[in-house]
RNA sequence: GUCCCUAUCGUCUAGCCCGGUCUAGGACGUCAGCCUUUCACGUUGAAAACACGGGUUCGAAUCCCGUUAGGGACACCA
């Protein structure tokens, strides 16, 4: 069996886009899946569309993902478009460059091979010409579309001009699709469009055809929107007589109003999701899941990198689209943090706790790691949380103590009798903690609820904290008695309010 | 407008190719209960879908046709 060569081909124009990712993803899987070849193509043919430093948004989007490139643009490709920085990887490979910018020579030559052949010809129509081609037929109520005026006006050479695909008049054709099936073509409704620009460079069309080809891709993995224009690829690999690829086109991934994913349904770059405390395990976890499902009784959905790769086939890939269920990605984000081990845990979540101002006591965090990550979906939630250990400076809730009863007098009670309680405990630790408090229950004959709040309140500030022991003991004693009595002194101020 | 793709709970889906085992299964979300020091976790349960209309058949979510509704393409953008 041939080997398994699969390919993401973005353009250079931004960070990697959840709605692209997921393609990605199965391009990868699948070249994984069969001990393959996965590779990156910079397609920037578009110079006026390029945005600098994109290559390595993206480089580090794909790498943050977990998804490994063998083949892709070398430091020495970098450099030669501008795009080169500092602790760039060497990716390279042996069908570079990996960027098409680079390759026009290979694009002309083919282009002229195609001339010759007569599948293709030089049009020096320019685009004010057709411009006002276009309007005379929509004023016609005709659909606009290229005429093919050049066609057999032998157009020289030394012409500005472009070079067209010569589009064959009433073809019909089929395409074995692996994802969508058996699509047909009875009447192909393409113009003659163009594969080389006046500027030199291919278009798409043009480009990832001969590359696709070179690099001996062995399966056109991509988004749906590309399904209408498969018949010229077609052709054009009929043309040049070049053995064709696996075409899968994938469905592509909505907002939640079945509208393209935009920033008004959340997030939507890679990075985006990375800042907004997202695992990449879990993205990549749950972006698998739309449009793929291992199928036949199966009711797993969480799975690991290694048994996506291992269970992932192309033959279970939905040809619906899917809509991005943030809410779902969020419980699932939840599900891979309270797998992560307490350490793995802290150690993720530290720059979170760093960016939201705090200065980490690792002394602190570790006490209650175990508690903390079974309470949060996002690691952004973290900081919020245990703040109250990094920190003196707390605003206190007080209101919040005054439930069930509870007034400022009896919250006075209840801290001092806390306080005396504590006091007498000889290891700090939560369970002896708990111990020392439990008793309260009898002394108010109240639940342990609102008592509890009280000193939690005292202590933390909130009252949601994790649980209140736990906390205790990874603030200290001294701390904790601190914030109590500060409160104590807090309190009578409140009674006339 | 022309061409192409798609259609199972609100969402992701299993089932569809090889019709009966489907009074359609799971997950997220929602609601209710349990657990419980708050919040979570966990757990029990509930509501919730075969787009519609015709066929074929003893029998259709499953096969065929049509309709409708979404999506995509129709550039010297990808």
């Amino acid at each position: 069996m041939k080997e398994v060569r699969t390919r993401f081909a973005p353009s250079p124009t931004g960070f990697l886009h959840v709605g692209s990712v997921r393609t990605t993803i199965f391009a990868w899987l699948l070249a994984r899946h069969f001990g393959g070849k996965f590779l990156l193509r910079v397609e920037d043919t578009d110079q006026e569309r390029l945005v600098p430093g994109a290559i390595r948004a993206l480089l580090e989007d794909l790498a943050w993902m977990g998804i490994d490139v063998d083949e892709g643009p070398s430091r020495k490709d970098l450099e030669m478009v501008g795009e080169l920085w500092e602790g760039a990887p060497e990716i390279g490979g042996p069908y570079g460059p990996y960027i098409q910018s680079l390759r026009r020579v290979r694009y002309q030559e083919v282009a002229e091979e195609l001339i010759r052949c007569g599948a293709a010809y030089r049009c020096d129509c320019t685009p004010e010409m057709l411009e006002r081609e276009r309007l005379e037929q929509m004023a016609r109520k005709e659909l606009p579309g290229y005429s093919g005026y050049c066609r057999d006006r032998n157009v020289p050479a030394s012409a500005k001009h472009v070079v067209r695909f010569r589009m064959p008049l009433k073809r019909s054709l089929t395409l074995m699709d692996a994802v969508k099936g058996r699509v047909t073509w009875d009447n192909i409704s393409l113009r003659d469009m163009v594969l080389l620009k006046s500027d030199g460079l291919p278009t798409y069309h043009l480009a990832v055809v001969v590359d696709d080809h070179d690099m001996k891709i062995s399966h056109v993995m991509r988004a749906d929107e590309w399904l209408a224009t498969a018949p010229l690829h077609i052709l054009l690999y009929e043309a040049l007589g070049w053995e064709m690829p696996v075409f899968a086109h994938l469905p592509n991934v909505m907002g939640n109003d079945g509208k393209k994913l935009s920033k008004r349904h959340g997030a939507t770059h890679v990075s985006l999701f990375r800042e907004g405390g997202y695992l990449p395990e879990a993205l990549l976890n749950f972006v698998s899941l739309i449009g793929w499902a291992p199928g036949e009784g199966e009711e797993q959905e969480v799975f690991s990198r290694d048994e996506l790769i291992k269970r992932f086939s192309l033959e279970r890939v939905n040809n619906a689209g899917g809509i991005f269920d943030y809410s779902k990605l969020n419980w699932m984000n939840g599900v891979y943090i309270r797998n992560l081990s307490n350490e793995e845990f802290v150690k993720r979540a530290l720059p979170f706790i760093e960016k939201a101002g705090l200065t980490p006591r690792l002394d602190r965090f570790n006490k209650v790691s175990a508690v903390v990550k079974e309470r949060v979906r996002l690691m952004t939630e973290v900081p919020e949380m245990v703040a109250f250990l990094f920190t003196d400076k707390i605003e206190r809730d007080l209101p919040a103590m005054f439930q069930k009863g509870i007034d400022a007098a009896k919250a006075r009670e209840i801290l001092l009798s806390a306080e005396k309680r504590l006091e007498a405990v000889q290891n700090f630790v939560a369970h002896d903690l708990e111990a020392a408090l439990r008793p309260l229950e009898q002394e108010f004959s109240m639940k342990l609820g609102p008592l509890f709040g009280v000193v939690r309140i005292a202590v933390t500030g909130k009252k949601v904290t994790p649980p209140l022991f736990e906390s205790l003991e990874a603030l200290g004693r001294d701390d904790t008695m601190k914030r109590i009595r500060e409160t104590l002194e807090a309190l009578p101020s409140l009674q006339a309010a």
